[in-house]
RNA sequence: GUCCCCUUCGUCUAGUGGCCCAGGACACUGGGUUUUCAUCCCAGCAACAGGGGUUCGACUCCCCUAGGGGACGCCA
């Protein structure tokens, strides 16, 4: 048999730490064993998918050198490798599944369903699909397909009984039928859901051995099922720990950085972020901690990875880091700096903002520190302002982060224009508005041009600043967070 | 709330019944080298969640409790 792994991310933010995580697991194990390698866009969700995300994932998988062998951008004996491209694929099997009685049309509304669920959960039990339509006889169904009623379809589950599969790291899992839900398979525009596409492409590209994060353990009765249905083999499981958070809950944007692009901006260099995402989980026999990627998948084995959830240390791994930079030669280290400081005509950005200020070239570096480098650490008293308050400061800051990430083009006349109507629906004067702003991007209430500023470091390092901003300022409990986000709804309804 | 997973120093981990009154690494503390700093070197601090079994012997196997995490979406 052929060793066939794939990672799956769907297309819909920036490159996840998650991502590369599960990719060198699946990457390592297939090479080591002469299999196949697959990146698959699961772009699933039409909402919230965009191209320039499913690009920037595969920038920055080869960034790290996880490559692959079959994927959307070089094809492949099994594709196409992005979800939209085989819905046919998805249409015809889910008429098979219906035929076979695996699967039933739902023509229940939104609001039904909120209702049935919201009971359930308060009478204390699972919340799940009632089952109102699986009984529906196929005249009723042609009926309501004819009057175009919006429909899904969904997966039937076993009433009785509990569903009995295996992880390679965890061994035997049980899960009782009644725990699962009628999962919708098919939406109501025609798009398969994630549990769908993915067992069926799993399927079809013959992948034998699936590594992924431990979140999706209490799916695979979903997975197990679609497959028993079509008669067909499972792969191989093996649930990787979850990346955790210092407070070790599962690792997540708002509380650290999660994108690699943010790594990458900040001068970690791929070699070291891998080798450090290694060691999360896995230990190598000699109990190593520096080596390289080479050295990790002939290493590697599932029995010595670990299942409980390691917190993601950026302290070790900037430790790292300076093992690997320390161990450049001269002249890489030149060309590795001088890439990350002035690539992507980024020097050029610099210095356009800068020669306007500047009178003698040495003032040019000492104003350009926090374009360069990490900007000063800041406090609480960073930001008093004879207007604003603390609390003020926190609700520019906050809203600035959904502000930016919901920005569809990273200029700085588009991100200048943003913000200015955001300060009007703060009811706050722009000057005033900008003020923590500039504090919290540069360190300082005066620096060079902020906008500019936004755009030449990139969301990542900036969505990085104004979350430590606003833990300078005594961050947000979970009630005012609540409260914002619920506010930041109103503002962008 | 229900189900599932997990539980060794603050953090990453070694440990697959005796080699462990638990080893390494980061962080931290102290000392040394260095024109400062960093590097580097040396030393120190610090853990088997708790309780029951099984066994001649349990960090290691089993059970219970507690704690942590995840899932419960026409998100993935």
């Amino acid at each position: 048999m052929t060793i066939r792994t794939r990672v799956a991310p769907s297309p819909t933010g920036l490159p996840h730490l998650g991502t590369a995580y599960v990719a060198l697991f699946n990457r390592a194990f297939a090479h080591q064993n002469s299999g196949k390698f697959v990146l698959r866009m699961e772009d699933t969700d039409v909402e919230r998918s965009s191209l320039e995300s499913d690009q920037a994932i595969q920038v920055a998988l080869r960034w790290l050198g996880l490559d692959w062998d079959e994927g959307p951008d070089i094809g492949g004996t099994h594709g196409p490798y992005r979800c939209s491209e085989r819905l046919s694929i998805y249409h015809d099997l889910i008429a098979e599944l219906v035929a076979i009685g695996g699967a039933f049309y739902c023509f229940c509304t939104k609001d039904r369903l909120d209702t049935v669920r919201a009971s359930q959960r308060q009478q204390g039990l699972v919340p799940k699909y009632d089952g109102h339509c699986i009984g529906l006889s196929s005249q009723e169904i042609q009926t309501e397909i004819e009057n175009g009623t919006p429909h899904v379809i969904r997966l039937k589950i076993p009433t009785e009984g509990s569903c009995v599969f295996h992880d390679t790291l965890r061994g035997t899992i049980e899960i009782p039928w009644g725990q699962v839900d009628m999962q919708v398979l098919l939406k109501s525009d025609r798009f398969p859901t994630y549990h769908f596409a993915a067992s069926v492409d799993d399927h079809l590209m013959e992948i034998s051995h699936i590594f992924r994060g431990e979140e999706w353990l209490s799916s695979c009765p979903k997975h197990q099922l679609i497959y028993s249905y079509f008669g067909w083999e499972q792969p191989e499981l093996i649930h990787l720990p979850l990346l955790r958070n210092p407070d070790h809950s599962k690792i997540s944007k708002r509380k650290q950085s999660t994108s690699i692009n943010y790594f990458r901006r900040c001068g970690y260099l791929p070699d070291a972020l891998l080798n450090y995402l290694a060691t999360m989980g896995f230990s190598m026999p000699d109990e190593r901690e520096m080596f390289s990627y080479q050295e990790f998948q002939e290493a590697f084995t599932p029995s010595r990875v670990s299942t409980s959830g390691p917190v993601f240390d950026i302290a070790k791994l900037s430790w790292l880091n300076g093992q690997y930079i320390r161990n450049l030669s001269h002249s890489e280290f030149k060309e590795k700096l001088g890439d990350w400081a002035f690539g992507d005509g980024r020097a050029d950005a610099i210095l356009r903002v800068m020669q306007d200020r500047t009178e003698r070239f040495d003032d040019v570096f000492a104003q350009a520190d926090y374009l360069l480098g990490e900007r000063i650490t800041l406090t609480a008293d960073s930001f008093n302002h004879k207007k604003l308050s603390s609390e003020d400061c926190v609700r520019v800051l906050y809203f600035s982060q959904f502000l930016l990430e919901q920005l569809h083009e990273w200029k700085s006349e588009v991100i200048s224009e943003a913000f200015k109507k955001l300060a009007t629906k703060l009811d706050l004067k722009f000057r005033d508005f900008l003020f923590p702003l500039f504090v919290a991007i540069s360190g300082r209430s005066v620096s060079l041009p902020l906008f500019d500023s936004i755009q030449i470091l990139g969301l990542d390092v900036v969505h990085a600043r104004l979350r430590s901003a606003i833990h300078a300022l005594g961050g947000v409990s979970k009630k005012i967070a609540k409260r914002l986000d619920a506010e930041w709804h109103q503002h962008t309804s």
